[in-house]
DNA sequence: TTGAATCTCCCCTAAAAAGGGGATTTTTAG
DNA sequence: CTAAAAATCCCCTTTTTAGGGGAGATTCAA
């Protein structure tokens, strides 16, 4: 019997993940949690060989979580569940952890399938998600943009629509800075110029 | 017997929501469609006292769904469904004809309420959405921006990185043309310049 | 302590966008 | 049919960004 703890805080998505995976045989919902330190709370209690973890919790983010889990349950299977938009999130969930990922669109089969692998220790790959990551974009280094503290501060402001003699003067630093910071930044994301640094930065989750 | 139809492409969520409704007594789950164009044609079968109808769909764009049901079928009380980062839809669907919403992460009470609600004909409010809306952001004069359809092709493109020539050359129209485009849209969405105005368009989900 | 990363700053030129203005044609909805 | 909305195009000047280049100072981990 395999059993299946659900972390995800809206219980719709709960209740449907139960009730596919009790109409699967040998599986059995073994718990659910509505945030992250229920779920820790409960882990320690109950039997669980796979987590289905959302990637967007109201308390902690699904990435601390999961990298807390995999730390003190390592025998635990994660499987990452999440929309289409949470590209980059997916990539470090199983950066820290996770087995793979199943989109909320997920058919029973798919869900079915996704349980079979990770409990064999294989990684899932929700099928329509895979052309949306570059191919084989799973592996470590291959992975997303970081900016630093200082650049991340400056998109911000850009964000804000500010230029760079506004952004300087704000940062106390000097327009030239700025300029560099924001090129590297067109750089460093491939963009073509500041409209799509914004848009790819915003696809990122790089600004706040 | 209230006959409930479902429209999401999420399954686990459809799932969910079915599992709930038929809890409830005098309640039934009269159908289900994954897309804009099945609900379509299922309408015009099934007997439908609440539509169910999710916001993000692959086809048509929910806001428009929402539209369509009601000029044709007056009779049926539209629920919006969404996740908490929709709230400009919300007020959009409001706008076209829904009675309410209700947000992913419902409990089964407000979903039983929701439902009796629109079923008098009441306005339905999740709670926990309320206080992200404006106090009474429901009054039509107040609304959020609307883009022409030419505007948000080139919105498109500016937010790819292509330049006002680059555009022109795409549409075959003038670069003239498309800087005017621009400059209306910055003015509309109230945005410095086209850094932020892309980070306003996707805030508004106004970009693809 | 040494090298890498980060942050800082400057030069140059060319290209693009911003901020005004006005104006015509085409579409669309009443 | 007609008025409003949308789409088209142009002028002007100034500001900002893009695309190159180089380079010193600091911080931080190996």
């Amino acid at each position: 019997m395999i059993s299946i703890f659900i972390v995800d805080d809206h219980p719709m998505v709960v209740e449907g993940l139960k009730s596919v995976i009790e109409k699967l045989q040998g599986h059995q919902v073994s718990g659910v949690a509505y945030n992250a330190v229920d779920a820790i709370d409960l882990l320690t209690d109950v039997k669980v060989d796979v987590l289905l973890l959302d990637i967007n919790l109201p308390d902690v983010s699904g990435i601390d979580l999961c990298k807390k889990v995999h730390k003190e349950f390592p025998a635990i299977k994660i499987l990452g569940i999440s929309t289409f938009s949470d590209r980059s999130y997916i990539s470090r969930m199983i950066e820290n952890g996770a087995l793979g990922y199943l989109i909320k669109s997920a058919s029973q089969e798919e869900i079915a399938e996704a349980i079979s692998s990770v409990i064999q220790g294989k990684l899932y790959m929700s099928l329509k998600m895979e052309h949306f990551l570059r191919p084989l974009s799973i592996t470590p280094d291959e992975h997303l943009p970081v900016l630093t503290k200082r650049e991340k501060e400056v998109l911000q402001y850009i964000a804000e629509g500010l230029t760079n003699n506004q952004i300087a003067a704000q940062l106390f630093i000097s327009p030239s800075t700025v300029d560099t910071h924001r090129k590297n930044m067109i750089t460093k994301l491939n963009a073509k110029n500041t409209a799509a640094l914004i848009r790819i930065a915003i696809e990122y989750h790089l600004l706040g």
